[in-house]
DNA sequence: AGATTTTACTAAAACGTTTTAGTAAAAGAT
DNA sequence: ATCTTTTACTAAAACGTTTTAGTAAAATCT
């Protein structure tokens, strides 16, 4: 069976194609009758209008892509749901790209979604990404363009994304109130922005209650920042500093885990021994033995919200509006559980 | 900055457009010379063909497309990884779609995916769907499809699958060698093959070791299979068997965390008093306390498999060869840990 | 009845490629 | 010098839509 076109149904019914293609879209100049006719035939041989023709006459291609550093991360898998859905609600198909925090990967993804013709783009940026010219091409083209979660400062478009710094700072504040002093960061690679405000707001609300920040006390986790790493960065931990430090903040809840299991293992108490602070709110995090605490970071919604956007930077550019930047900062929240008391 | 076509490159060097579309495909009737001179100029004005006018001419996408139940879910998290990095090398682009375990979802998809004009489909089915008309289409116009995972035995294509019964067999065997004779299973959904198969291999490995089976240790959680469930399920059975079960196993690794983790709260110790064996090797499971039992199911695998089928079948069309359906049975592996002594 | 408006259709061009069929000009063969 | 072949290009059609500009025929108005 081949596909159906505008053509066959127009030559079944004896009538031009430009009427056939009016009547499925309901032109004004096209009789009720025809229009019936019309539709009932195109239903019948089960027509799907060829999309790359639509899109070569329209420019419409209602395809937006995405790329993302990492799917099998939860936060991304959320992100990812929140994208899909209204994505889907609104009629636009998603074209899904993995960086795999490689830099080249992202650049040549980016191409092709140009080359595409995809109506907009939604980006977090991999962790070693420095060059942003990849995204002012994308610019240049007059392509919406949206950052999510891990952004560039430096470009000049919308974006969504947690308040990184307030939600460390708050969490380390937490657990300086509740009587902790010597408090570890697990932080993550030197490079993604989410990474240097989480430290940031570590380091801040330290000296904001007359902690002293010292830096031996912040150990940098691998790109991935997974659970085999807060493992091996608990050990390292142990072996500088043995039992004199009482409390670790972590910049993901797979490293916080990673931990907790490297104490379990050595028979360290936590929290009487150490606290334990993660990161994301991942669904594991109210599972482990003890309960992680947690900063709730709000994936499902930061990928509906980025969305949005993008879809509404699309609808201005058709009516020829210019769209405004704007940046989004969706609230997070601290999830106090047993593993600082 | 509008995007560069054919024609531009033309009139910029005074040629026709077809010297420029044969000089960037290297056709043999173009001199060396006016190659070297078109070449440079369409990386200069950084030219990329338009996708869409491609395809129209050449009915070739270069885009395969996606539909899987639900993406956050560790096991699919990793076949799309698989998925996406086996495409990217061929340079395939994927289109990603959620059906959310909805069967008029999933058919409306397949249908945007039909009119899109992807080369290809790979599909995973939702456990709700029974009727396989939309993928009878998909054959009907001649787009090769494979399914994965979550399969229909009736539809005629190849698939790429692990051997549920076996895996449950296995996996119950080994709970029977340890010592266990009341052994319930959580199972999923009545639809879904594997639900089936995991259940049919439980129940035939209690039969061949002399165990008769007892329907009221079968348990069936909702369709999301996940933690919540594997706790709430847990409660059941505690409530009408009290101490009397001492095994239990689950249709995946969250479910069976979740009854763990209600085995915890109520003092109920794994494996002394119950054990307790998972499905899927989600990392987690390696992490719990104690470390789960579990059957090691090859996600990334499954996803590189299923694409490199699909674009061999595509490469076939290309070549007017047929491709005959093959089904793939990936091997899967019991990995032993603490929660079955 | 003749002029005007409305109704209901169609032809043709356009979107950006690819490819078939062709054609001058240059080179080679007799 | 003439005929044949090769080289290096181009015109035009095609893919499947959408939309502009147009046109007969029917309906309405004087």
């Amino acid at each position: 069976m081949k596909t159906v076109t505008l053509k066959q149904i127009a030559e079944k019914l004896g009538v031009s194609v430009t009427t056939v293609s009016k009547a499925l879209k309901d032109y004004p100049d096209i009789s009720e009758n025809t229009k019936q006719i019309v539709k009932n035939m195109a239903k019948s041989m089960n027509f799907v209008p060829n999309a790359s023709a639509v899109y070569l006459r329209t420019q419409e291609s209602k395809t937006i892509g995405v790329v993302i550093p990492a799917l099998v991360h939860h936060f991304f898998s959320k992100v990812i749901d929140g994208i899909l859905n209204k994505a889907e609600k609104s009629g636009y198909l998603v074209i899904l790209m993995q960086s795999n925090e490689n830099y080249e990967l992202e650049k040549k993804q980016i191409d092709l979604l140009l080359k595409k013709g995809v109506d907009g783009i939604l980006i977090s940026l991999s962790n070693n990404t420095n060059n942003f010219d990849h995204l002012k091409r994308v610019q240049e083209y007059n392509i919406p363009l949206i950052l999510f979660d891990k952004i560039a400062k430096t470009v000049n478009c919308s974006k969504v994304v947690i308040d990184d710094r307030k939600a460390a700072y708050d969490a380390v504040t937490h657990l300086i109130n509740k009587g902790h002093r010597r408090i570890a960061h697990f932080r993550g690679d030197l490079n993604p922005q989410n990474s240097i405000d989480r430290f940031l707001g570590y380091k801040k609300a330290l000296e904001d209650h007359g902690i002293s920040y010292d830096p031996s006390l912040v150990y940098i986790c691998n790109k991935n920042s997974d659970f085999k790493d807060g493992y091996k960065t608990a050990a390292k931990l142990i072996e500088d500093h043995q039992n004199t430090v009482d409390a670790v903040f972590t910049i993901t809840d797979a490293v916080a885990i990673g931990a907790m299991k490297y104490f379990s293992d050595h028979s360290i108490t936590v929290p009487d021994e150490i606290a334990v602070f993660g990161f994301s709110n991942w669904f594991m995090s109210s599972v482990t033995n003890p309960p992680l605490s947690t900063v709730k970071q709000p994936g499902y919604k930061m990928g509906k919200k980025a969305t949005q956007l993008l879809l509404n930077e699309i609808e201005n550019k058709k009516s020829g509006i210019s769209s405004i930047p704007q940046k989004i900062i969706l609230p997070t929240e601290l999830i106090i559980r047993a593993t600082c008391s």
